[in-house]
DNA sequence: TTGACTACCTTGCATAGCGTGTTAGCGTGT
DNA sequence: ACACGCTAACACGCTATGCAAGGTAGTCAA
């Protein structure tokens, strides 16, 4: 598209940290991928789509960072709920420090731009 | 790499949140590409090579965000100054709540992660 | 049986950062 | 003079990753 922005800017902040974000809400208590997208939305994160996180699922499962085992449920088909591997554990504690290390790093620079003389 | 990933983990991170960077550091005061990017580094945020603002810039003042002028220099080449416009200053506001509602439902859901009673 | 809801997964697409390489102005050493 | 190195901007192909849309399937109620 030649006039815009494309896609929404939320979508575009989410990268790189959507992955954190499943692996954390997982490591809070193992849960399903229909389950999480209401999670995140529920503390603001929108995901339009759920076909989203799946790919991302595989893609930590196959990393070794999460776990999957099947449920039955009376509500619908099997639920397949994910559970943290302690590579999970870890990997969330590097990934969090990182993404803390590059929030503050984006606040300096707001900061900055806010506040120029920076007393 | 054992995972696989490829990319580093901060380049992810970084993904939409460059552009907001630079016109932020541009709005600090005018500056070139060249410049910029060592102001970044000297602020965490690791951007390996400059070959990757030059589309942003390009990006930024095609949607009227900044504006440029070329200024001689001594050391070199005539350096290309980027200088925040109108439409950049409210579009930097926007792009700072939008930045901070997210960075805050990221944190929101690390701190679920790591305080696992709280029901 | 149909329809609604739950639930998972696949595929094609667009965005955007990475790495590399190119062009070019300027100063210095030989 | 000329090669070299630094400053500076920019183009190009690659890849990662999120989006949208669609498909499969199980359960329950009308």
């Amino acid at each position: 598209m030649v006039t815009g922005h494309g896609v929404e800017r939320s979508s575009q902040l989410l990268k790189g940290v959507l992955d954190m974000c499943l692996l954390a809400v997982i490591s809070e208590q193992p849960s399903y991928g229909y389950e999480m997208v209401r999670k995140l939305s529920s503390r603001g994160l929108d995901l339009v789509s759920d076909g989203t996180i799946y790919p991302v699922l595989s893609r930590l499962q196959r990393g070794g960072l999460i776990d999957s085992y099947l449920e039955p449920s009376t509500e619908g088909p099997a639920r397949k709920y994910y559970r943290v591997t302690e590579a999970g554990t870890s990997r969330l504690a590097e990934w969090t420090n990182e993404w803390r290390t590059m929030s503050d790093g984006v606040e300096a620079v707001l900061e900055g731009a806010n506040d120029d003389g920076h007393s």
